[in-house]
DNA sequence: TCTGGGGTCCTAGGACCC
DNA sequence: TCTGGGGTCCTAGGACCC
């Protein structure tokens, strides 16, 4: 028999903002930027959910809702550092430890008995020494199966703590909508609801054979969940397995649309600078380059080309960019937001780029240089987004290492 | 209600190969 | 002359998560 912890840190970003001030502790904060800018709600204080605010909601409906609210800009250095620092007691507490995502965890507690007793007591210690180690609060949820361990840690919010008994699991689920469990998003609910299905007992009530041809795939994995089991899925790996990222990307929403093609390569190039360096930092090589483009009306095309051999240099990278991005723009149409995203790592012999051998050893000096620059001097300190404006075209051909050229 | 950014996984069709 | 059956790779879109 298995235990699974599921911890999840409360109210994560605003928690860490409270640390850096004090002063916004028990106040209505909201977590994303400022209240007239594009963009979302990233967290938001439990004194601000009071007033409906949530996370993913615009923040201009957020200050509708409740402009007494402190709107702070998000901090990810500081959400990393902490989730490290989570990470650490975590670790220090049981070996096998799996981050899902910056604010949450499960623990395989595995034979972890004899040490800590039984998962209530366990779960009261960890959760002491969370606070004592970081300051922050967290709530943790205990069962047999992941699937019902962060279910339980969703329904111990907050600051709290709550075990599903084995062989309670169903009837700890069967109460609850649909949408508590992990997968089922407003799609899905929809389509649930419009079948009469609304609480997690009304899906296991339901005939594997019945939600398999209704939803593919999904429906045996739903019937399965609706049981409390970790069938299908994220939850089938192991704990503690870390695989490396799939893909790597980055993504530009303009304050204000725009038409302008100097603006937008511009974009693109900076783009593809950011992905590189991520590319060189994890050193994969990507084969997949993948355009976002996103509309004034926000209709999206996603446009993208694979080659032969891999590449993680920002000229490269931005090459394949600039084609997918003249041939697929709606040449005057004002755009919303440009992406870029790498993907299909190459492995061995295929990392060569298609440059000859020596000019990419020099290539890469170039870009290790300027990464360095970048770590002390941030982002901005080198740019090749910056010397587009005069003509990207000229610049690479007579200086293909052109990149460190310009300083800010 | 005028809708971020970074990810994962799934589906489905077409190309291509044997 | 009435149309195989896999398998794999690529591409596009979409649901979902934090």
């Amino acid at each position: 028999m298995r235990t699974y912890f599921h911890v999840d840190m409360d109210a994560f970003f605003v928690s860490v903002e409270e640390l850096y001030d004090p002063s916004l502790r028990g106040k209505p904060v909201v977590v994303g930027g400022r209240p007239d800018e594009r963009g979302v709600v990233s967290a938001a204080s439990y004194a601000a959910r009071k007033f409906g605010v949530h996370s993913a909601m615009p923040l201009r409906t957020a200050y509708k809702l409740c402009p007494q609210a402190t709107f702070v800009d998000g901090h990810p250095e500081r959400y990393r550092e902490y989730s490290h620092k989570v990470y650490e007691v975590l670790h220090a507490f049981s070996p096998l430890v799996e981050m899902a995502s910056i604010d949450e965890a499960y623990l395989d507690m595995a034979g972890t008995e004899r040490l800590y007793g039984p998962p209530l007591r366990a779960a009261h210690l960890l959760h002491n020494r969370m606070k004592e180690s970081t300051r922050l609060n967290c709530s943790i949820g205990i069962a047999q199966s992941r699937l019902v361990a962060k279910i339980s840690s969703d329904q111990a919010k907050p600051n709290g703590v709550l075990w599903v008994i084995p062989g309670q699991e169903s009837a700890f689920l069967a109460p609850l909508d649909v949408r508590k469990v992990p997968g089922v998003g407003k799609v899905t609910e929809r389509n649930l609801h419009a079948l009469g299905i609304r609480k997690v007992g009304d899906l296991a009530r339901l005939d594997e054979a019945f939600l398999e041809q209704r939803f593919g795939k999904w429906g045996m994995a739903l019937a399965g969940k609706s049981r409390g089991l970790d069938a299908g899925g994220w939850f089938d790996t192991e704990i503690g397995e870390d695989e490396g990222p799939k893909s790597i990307s980055h993504e530009h929403t303009y304050s204000e649309d725009t038409a302008d093609v100097a603006q937008l390569e511009s974009t693109l190039a900076r783009l593809c600078e950011m992905v590189g360096r991520r590319l060189r930092e994890h050193n994969l090589h990507a084969r997949t380059i993948q355009l976002k483009l996103r509309y004034s009306d926000f209709s999206t095309i996603t446009r993208a080309h694979s080659v032969a051999r891999g590449t993680q240099l920002d000229t490269e990278l931005f090459e394949e960019i600039r084609d997918l991005f003249r041939s697929n723009w709606k040449s005057g149409a004002a755009v919303r937001l440009l992406g870029v995203q790498a993907s299909g790592w190459a492995e061995g012999d295929e990392q060569l780029s298609l440059m000859g051998e020596e000019r990419h050893e020099r290539w890469k000096q170039t870009l290790a240089a300027a990464d360095r620059l970048r770590d002390k001097f941030g982002e901005s300190a080198v740019s090749l987004a910056a010397s587009l404006r005069g003509g990207f075209r000229e610049r690479t051909h007579e200086n293909p290492a052109g990149l460190p050229g310009k300083k800010k």
